[in-house]
RNA sequence: GGAGGGGUGCCCGAGUGGUUAAAGGGGACGGACUGUAAAUCCGUUGGCUUGGCCUACGUUGGUUCGAAUCCAACCCCCUCCA
């Protein structure tokens, strides 16, 4: 692997972020020899960034690493339209004030990853909002429209599963790739971007800006798309038991964050150990080599390492000790994720079902009642088996909580206030 | 504008008058086994004051003792023709 000689490629192929790139050579020599500024955009499209997106961000992270100008696009322009890329279905639009408080949302997170300022390796945040809000249908139409032809974009593979499952591609959203199209070119001469970087699935879209690029005159631009991220097991990354993991801390705790990295599949470890964390690639292959019962200790570094990216080294290691107390030891972290309750409610005594549903282990009374009827529900680690049951001050230990579990793994402390 | 096909639960998909809260699969969750893994096996998978009601098969009405299933209008999608 790794013919490349610039240091940022050579990272980001030795550690498996390249799924392909439009000229590996161009690429590589343009980072040998000069600052490149490059970007990834991202669409606003919830409140939160979530694990499927970190990737994205650690190709930005080693892009400054390495010595260049990486640039977070926000999508406050292309989100009013939405990329039909690989979907099935048009998403509902978003009005302007979701997309911005979207927006709102997903910047805190980048901070955490990369250094902003003024400098000509500090990185950068724009929002396409900027230029294409502006926009005069006509003259856009005229002066970038034209360079499009409507038989090539119809022969994208991005599309091309929509058109032959026979379902609808609205105009709007045909519209976007060229609207991502010209972002790049936008960028180009705004800002002097060379590349830009995103999954496998943005590929059709980027390639479209190089496209443009040549027609509008920009200094060549590049493409580099990243794999398209499963789990061994074929599942998509960024699920798990809570729904999706999350980056913003108030979605998903730092605990959680922790014990979704925890539960990574063996097979996947080493790969995700050179995507999510900034190990080095020696320490990471010893870990990897781990063998049998002990690779659950290359995980534990995996989701340390992973959380201490995003929430910091202090948060990373209470979770793990969280973790270790409450599986290793089977005593109670009174750190873990904690749900206030009032303590003249529970003097009354709350139905396990309701107390379920408050602490968000359960959607519904009736799904509480079926974990309760399943066995799987525990109150200080003692089974419950009356769906009936109240749960009152009895049971407040003296840490002064009570231990609410579903399952074996998903535990949440209710603290009396 | 014309002709035909179609819209079912988180997703795919069966169902063409009652025994259908709706087969089957996927996903998700819980249990067993393990290593807080995978694979495998078992169970659950609309709501509620849970055994009786309520809400559900694009929307709104209608026929019927009874409709996802029949009829009408409307909305949306697809294909071919203009």
């Amino acid at each position: 692997m790794s013919a490349f000689k610039s240091e940022f490629l050579h990272t980001l192929s030795t550690r498996g972020f390249i799924h392909q790139t439009s000229d590996d050579t161009g690429l590589d020599a343009l980072f040998a020899r000069e600052t490149v500024s490059g970007y990834i955009g991202f669409d606003p499209t919830a409140s939160s960034l979530h694990a499927g997106g970190l990737i994205q961000i650690m190709m930005l992270y080693w892009m400054q690493q390495t010595g260049h100008r990486p640039v977070a696009l926000m999508g406050g322009g292309t989100g009013m339209v939405g990329d039909p890329s690989f979907k099935d279905e048009a998403r509902k639009l978003m009005t302007p004030e979701t997309i911005q408080s979207n927006i709102d949302g997903i910047k805190q997170v980048f901070a955490k990853y990369l250094t902003f300022g003024d400098g000509p390796k500090d990185a950068l945040m724009v929002n396409n909002a900027e230029w294409l809000m502006p926009l005069n249908y006509l003259e856009f139409l005229r002066d970038v429209g034209q360079h499009f032809s409507v038989n090539r974009m119809l022969s994208f593979d991005s599309v091309k599963q929509r058109l032959d499952r026979e379902q609808s591609l609205s105009f709007l959203e045909f519209n976007y790739m060229i609207l991502q199209a010209y972002d790049f070119v936008e960028l180009s001469k705004r800002y002097g971007l060379r590349l830009q970087m995103g999954g496998s699935d943005q590929w059709g879209n980027i390639v479209n800006g190089i496209d443009l690029g040549h027609r509008l005159g920009t200094p060549q631009l590049y493409a580099l798309t990243s794999p398209l991220l499963t789990t061994s097991s074929g599942a998509k990354m960024g699920k798990s038991m809570n729904g999706a993991v999350w980056l913003n801390a108030d979605l998903l705790s730092p605990y959680d964050f922790w014990q979704y990295w925890r539960n990574t599949e063996d097979a996947d470890v080493e790969r995700f150990l050179k995507l999510y964390t900034t190990l080095p690639l020696d320490e990471i292959a010893r870990l990897a080599g781990l063998g049998g019962a002990e690779i659950n200790d290359a995980k534990k570094v995996l989701a340390t390492e992973v959380t201490a990216l995003l929430h910091g080294r202090e948060a990373a290691t209470e979770a793990a000790e969280t973790a270790r107390k409450t599986f290793e030891e089977g005593a109670l972290a009174t750190t873990l994720p904690t749900v206030e309750i009032a303590s003249a409610e529970l003097g009354e005594g709350v139905g396990i079902l309701a107390l379920m549903v408050r602490a968000g282990l359960a959607g519904s009374n009736g799904e509480a009642r079926r974990h309760v009827q399943g066995g799987a529900v525990r109150i200080n680690d003692a089974a419950i088996s009356d769906e009936k049951a109240r749960i009152g001050t009895a049971e407040v230990t003296q840490d002064g909580v009570i231990k609410l579990s579903l399952g074996k793994k998903r535990h949440i402390l209710l603290r009396p206030v």
